[in-house]
DNA sequence: ATGTAATAGTTGAATTTGTAACTAACAAGC
DNA sequence: GCTTGTTAGTTACAAATTCAACTATTACAT
């Protein structure tokens, strides 16, 4: 009768994997600050890199732009981030976490560390290395 | 300014992995059967571990009972599968693949199985294996 | 300069998901 | 028997996501 591991399917274990791991995460940032995962997304990627546009954040998150708008709205909303038109391209804004932004930001990256820190506890060195090396590949990223 | 690297976040390393890596299956099973993450999922339950409860599924699956009972509504619908009420227990509805579900499963099956073999096909025996152990318990699985 | 295409970002409508409340059936205690 | 609790599964409503169409601005070719 079985004739194929679903458990054993790179797609499928991928996703239990990536689901399992967030929960925790996504419980504080969703506690604490009343955010969506697209949100701290952006939030995290203007607090590592300052001042980005919606369109290099999508390029960087693989997110789509709609999810985007919505992501920085929502920021915005809560004055955890400016918009400012720039000045020799009128379609483009470039956004800027406002002080409050900064300190969710800051808060939130230290969870974060602490987290990945528990996360990975459970291997060596060498394997953690390993794992994060593999995945990045099969991001499809240029390492 | 750059006191962080999410691409090194497990959870969002994960994330990023999980969704290049579901696309290309993701687009086959649905265009192929207009199927959802969801409805292939209990499909595969099916077709791997033959006739199942809903629960039984759910639990296997990591799947809360809503998105299974929407799942097998929908794949009802298509005549993928019958429900079954037990004899002994009236509230549990035994889930059956049709012989429609099934050749869907087997089509399934061998395009995940190659694709699998596409993704894996970067990385040695060895380190393959390593990763899905890796991932598994990641996914709070006991091996 | 003017028409066409491309880019940045937003919005609306249809789908999908999440949360909680719901029905129905069984089980256990008294 | 009758209350209380639990389990299996569904449904309703709100929230989120997707997809396509939209505005506004810039770039480019004629």
């Amino acid at each position: 009768m079985v004739d194929f591991d679903l458990e054993q399917f790179l797609p499928y274990l991928l996703n239990q994997a990536a689901e399992a791991s967030s929960l925790e995460f996504q419980q504080i940032y969703k506690d604490r600050y009343g955010m969506l995962r697209n949100e701290w997304r952006v939030l995290f990627h203007l607090g590592m890199l300052g001042q980005m546009t919606a369109s290099a954040i999508g390029a960087r998150a693989a997110l789509h732009k709609t999810k985007i708008s919505r992501a920085v709205a929502k920021l915005e909303a809560r004055r955890f981030l400016t918009r400012n038109r720039d000045q020799h391209d009128r379609r483009i804004e470039h956004l800027c976490l406002t002080g409050a932004g900064r300190a969710a930001y800051n808060d939130l990256r230290e969870v974060a560390q602490h987290y990945d820190n528990t996360l990975i506890k459970g291997f060596s060195d060498h394997d953690a290395k390993q794992l994060k090396m593999m995945l990045a590949k099969l991001a499809g990223r240029r390492l």
